[in-house]
RNA sequence: GCGGGCAUGGCGUAAUUGGUAGCCGCGCUAGACUUAGGAUCUAGUGCCGAGAGGCGUGGGGGUUCGAGUCCCUUUGCCCGCACCA
């Protein structure tokens, strides 16, 4: 009988799914673990061979874990809200949600064949009303608590309310906006727009003015992690800063705890490294340095790390959008700082990052008072001074600073040198080392001395106080388009207030055209009756990262309509133990959901302060284009190893048929008209296509779709060819040339179980080669999948079978179990023959093979000689030892002659101390 | 510029974690069975050499009885961050 994976795996995928045979449920006494990949965003395009290398990985994960007896959660759905649904929307006046349910069905048929474990009664689509209730709803959460920098936890408004009524707000330490002190009785007596106004500043979901990340091609605005190098993500367009009122996520004030608890995840120190970087703490102190012009003089707050150097600070420079910048421009220098900020402003990112070495700048016609040298420095604006952070103002220490000197040089300001024998002619000397001078009380230290030694003079002068800055920013969280959550929010008198949640969902409605409307506003203002009992809703919608962000909570319980987990489930489940997904979102997705998650687990909502133990990046497969060589003005192709005798022309062919690097001429003809009647000149009858790795594009066709993979090879064949094709966490090139490999592996191993065409067995106890052989391969499989490794367990698979052939053995002993740990690689084989061999029940739910048989002093077998007859021991033995007593040592140590039982010792190698290699 | 990673046959990779480098697979060579084979099976395959043997993990140096693995240095690739004061 052929092994005939087409009918076996249609056979199985519909019996899984018949049966929900990977249903899961929560009330059980089994072990939880829960395997988690990254949902997928149902592109137009469909999936393509690098999409699954993830699900595959953590699909082999969730059997063997399976198989191990836990009650594993292994879930999928959709990341379904975003922004190429809507382009396509705005292009074709198809509405988004088409768009979206035909792409995910394409997704799904495609999942299908591979024959993945998931539970599909817990798909979840973020487009959905009833899941995005509970993106709205943990808005509204966030709407209604604010951040106590004294517990270091979110806390309800209520509760701030009643301490404003009370004591005002001269106790709360909060994380929050700009606000000034005030009493109870100063609360009381303000308005209810005054009061919610104060109230806006301390929410964690707050709407604020910032400056944003506006991208105007988009028409939308941009969080700092969908920004890079300037321009969007998506699309790739400029984006230029804009002060503009937003709703925020106060992401920021959680910045310390993301970073400590991070210490705990079993995430690569790469990663954990990223989002160090990205949280961007850097400890200094915040310094006071008096600043004016002839009319008025006002105190400035800088922030430094190096407050060790102040005595060279000897100018000041403003971001641009700073509020100082009004008020320390001079009468005489108005216009010029005028035209500046103008400039300033009409820069995009981009040309603000290019302009790096040449700097531009205004003086504003004021001066600061150096606190230590008490010599009189200019203020200046510059864009290289950004306004989000710190305070939007530096002192400039050229000496120590490049950033500082690349300005000083080019406006001739003063440097002074702070650091003995430091050179600084030709550029600053930034290193945080040396022996201070010309700085006062501080000459002599070392550098590490004089920071603190500054700061605690800053503060015993009442100048400043240590404070520790985050790069980490606040989460802009409104996007004025269309196909995204809409904001449970509605304004009355110029006040935001909470839809309540008995009339969440507040579902997305219709509208005519998915445009901004003629007076700009979002699609949604579009809207017929876009109102509650009355009042305008909010026409913004919330980004990508909002649903993507508590998804895996969801998964939980995904059909309760009541809570977005219940208790019991989330007690259960409690958090991911294995994610897998891709490094791209380190900085977003990554730092959001774990943000989401503190705050629910801050209001009591879930178990687990982090959301994802384990996390395992998978690497990216490139493409791997093919070429032909055509004969320039003809349609004459020449094969690559005798190309260089003609002028030719590189043209990319679609890999789908080139096999080997070798390409199929008819099918080449059939392709494309213009090739109907190419010649070819070949070497050896074969035409040899070029080849280079790039990326996997529909332009370069060299796309290759999972779907033509299992068609022609099988899903199992595909899976492990994934898996074999190298570590998972690398980058790799899809290469199917060895693909036949490990279908090879399959046919080879189908054939096992049969002879002369009839299935056949053997019920004879195995012998003990053959133990060995299944022995060994069970506890590599089991190391190597612990260890993600699953590219040696492929070849741990194949290893073990041709040993088995070697045998000659065709025992039921051996293979059953063989069959059930191959299950979690290739599922649908191991079925077939699993239910040939006359089980009852899925294999995918069998029990682990266990070691059924220890080895024993007594037991006589030949070593199989795998090691090219070679092996080696560790034995305890001395430098002092002679060759015959070493001898004597070996041939008495249990566990050598365990194995060498029944060999004659042709050699022994040796090393004193530690080692001995013995040739049999 | 800063931070992280990698470098092993013609190719993808492996190496019991400091112990005889090259497992497994591709490809290639020869053979068997075949009308045929992108099927199957057998043998071989790091390089040089007829052979004995020698040389080999990007280059150079070091530690060690012993280094692909550890240290220093250098080169080349990849990834992340980048006016964050």
């Amino acid at each position: 009988m052929e092994y005939n994976f087409i009918e076996i795996e249609k056979k199985w995928q519909k019996f899984w799914a018949d049966n929900k045979t990977y249903k899961v449920d929560t009330d059980s006494h089994k072990p939880k673990f829960y395997v988690l990949d990254m949902f997928p965003y149902p592109s137009g395009a469909g999936l393509h061979v690098g999409h699954p290398l993830g699900y595959i990985a953590s699909d082999i994960y969730s059997r063997f874990k399976r198989l191990k007896g836990f009650n594993v959660l292994h879930p999928m759905g959709y990341d379904a809200f975003g922004l190429p649904a809507e382009q396509y929307a705005i292009q074709t006046g198809q509405h988004p949600a088409v768009t979206t349910e035909k792409n995910i069905q394409r997704y799904r048929e495609q999942l299908d064949r591979i024959g993945f474990s998931y539970d599909w009664d817990r798909e979840i689509r973020t487009c959905e009303p009833s899941y995005y209730k509970w993106t709205q709803w943990a808005f509204l959460e966030m709407f209604n608590h604010w951040f106590d920098n004294k517990t270091s936890k979110a806390q309800p408004i209520d509760m701030l309310i009643s301490i404003f009524e009370k004591e005002g707000n001269t106790n709360i330490n909060a994380c929050c906006g700009e606000v000034s002190s005030f009493t109870a009785q100063e609360w009381n007596s303000m308005t209810e727009l005054q009061q919610a106004d104060i109230l806006m500043q301390y929410r964690i979901a707050y709407l604020g003015e910032t400056s944003v990340n506006w991208c105007p091609e988009l028409g939308t605005v941009l969080a700092n992690d969908e920004v890079k190098e300037g321009l969007s993500l998506r699309g790739g367009f400029p984006v230029v800063q804009r002060k503009m009122r937003q709703w925020q996520l106060r992401v920021s004030a959680y910045a310390q705890r993301l970073l400590d608890d991070m210490e705990d995840l079993n995430w690569t120190d790469s990663l954990k490294e990223m989002q160090r970087n990205w949280i961007g703490r850097s400890q200094g102190a915040e310094i006071l340095f008096k600043a004016g012009h002839q009319k008025a003089s006002y105190d400035i707050t800088i922030f430094t790390t190096r407050a060790d150097t102040i005595f060279g600070a000897t100018f000041m420079v403003l971001a641009p959008e700073s509020e100082w910048v009004d008020k320390l421009t001079s009468d005489e220098c108005r216009e010029q700082v005028d035209q500046y900020l103008v400039l300033a402003a009409k820069k995009t990112e981009r040309e603000r990052i290019a302009e790096t070495k040449k700097m531009s700048g205004v003086f504003t016609g004021s001066y600061a008072i150096n606190p230590f040298t008490e010599e009189k420095i200019p203020v200046w604006i510059s864009d290289y001074v950004l306004a989000g952070y710190g305070t939007g103002a530096i002192m400039a220490v050229p000496a120590h600073d490049s950033r500082d000197y690349t300005f000083a040089k080019q406006f001739d300001l003063p440097i002074i040198p702070l650091i003995e024998g430091c050179d600084i002619s030709s550029e600053s000397f930034d290193a945080k080392e040396g022996i201070m001078c010309n700085s006062g009380f501080l000459n002599g230290m070392s550098v590490e001395q004089a920071i603190p030694a500054a700061i605690d003079e800053v503060e015993r002068r009442a100048l400043g106080k240590r404070k520790i800055n985050y790069r980490l920013r606040d989460a802009i969280f409104s996007r004025q388009r269309y196909w995204g959550e809409p904001f449970p929010i509605y304004y009355k008198d110029g006040i935001a207030n909470p839809i309540p949640l008995d009339s969440l969902p507040l579902e997305l409605p219709e509208v005519d055209k998915f445009l901004p409307t003629e007076s700009g506003e979002p699609p949604l203002a579009r809207a017929e009756k876009w109102t509650y009992n009355g009042y305008p809703i909010e026409t913004s919608t919330m980004p990508g990262f909002a649903g993507s962000s508590a998804y895996y909570l969801r998964y939980m319980d995904p059909n309760n309509s009541n809570s977005l987990v219940s208790k019991e489930a989330n007690s259960y489940w409690r958090n991911v133990d294995l994610y897998i997904g891709g490094t791209e979102h380190a900085t977003g997705h990554l730092i959001y959901s774990r943000f989401w998650n503190k705050f629910l687990y801050d209001i009591g909502y879930v178990c687990e302060k982090e959301p994802f133990k384990k996390l395992i990046n998978q690497g990216m497969i490139q493409g791997r284009s093919n070429f032909v060589y055509r004969v320039k003005g003809s349609n004459k192709f020449v094969s690559l190893n005798l190309k260089d005798g003609y002028d030719t022309t590189e043209i990319h062919v679609d890999v789908n048929i080139v096999h080997n690097d070798k390409l199929d001429i008819d099918a080449f003809r059939a392709w494309m008209p213009e090739y109907s009647s190419a010649e070819f000149i070949l070497e050896d009858g074969e035409y040899i296509c070029g080849w280079a790795v790039e990326k996997m594009s529909k332009s370069m066709f060299n796309v290759v779709n999972p779907d033509t993979i299992c068609e022609k090879y099988g899903a199992d064949t595909l899976r492990l060819y994934e898996m074999f094709l190298g570590p998972l966490e690398q980058s790799k090139p899809w290469d199917t040339n060895g693909i036949d490999g490990v279908n090879r592996f399959l046919k080879r191993f189908w054939r096992l179980f049969f002879k002369e065409g009839e299935f056949s067995v053997s019920s004879e106890p195995a012998d003990a080669k053959e133990l060995r052989v299944l022995h060994k391969l069970i506890k590599k499989i089991e190391s190597d999948i612990e260890n993600f490794s699953f590219n040696t367990g492929v070849s741990a698979f194949m290893i073990a079978l041709n040993e088995l052939y070697d045998l000659n053995c065709n025992k039921k002993e051996i293979l059953e179990p063989y069959t059930i740990l191959l299950s979690s690689f290739a599922p649908h084989i191991s079925e077939e023959l699993w239910r040939l061999m006359g089980n009852e029940g899925s294999v995918c739910l069998a029990e682990y093979p266990k070691y059924i048989h220890e080895y024993t002093v007594e037991d006589s077998f030949e070593y199989p000689i795998s090691f090219n007859g070679k092996l080696r021991f560790k034995l305890n033995l001395s430098l002092k030892l002679s060759k015959e007593e070493i001898e004597k040592a070996v041939r008495e140590d249990a566990n050598t002659m365990r194995v060498l039982n029944g060999l004659t010792i042709k050699k022994i190698i040796i090393v004193p101390g530690k080692i001995v290699n013995i040739v049999c």
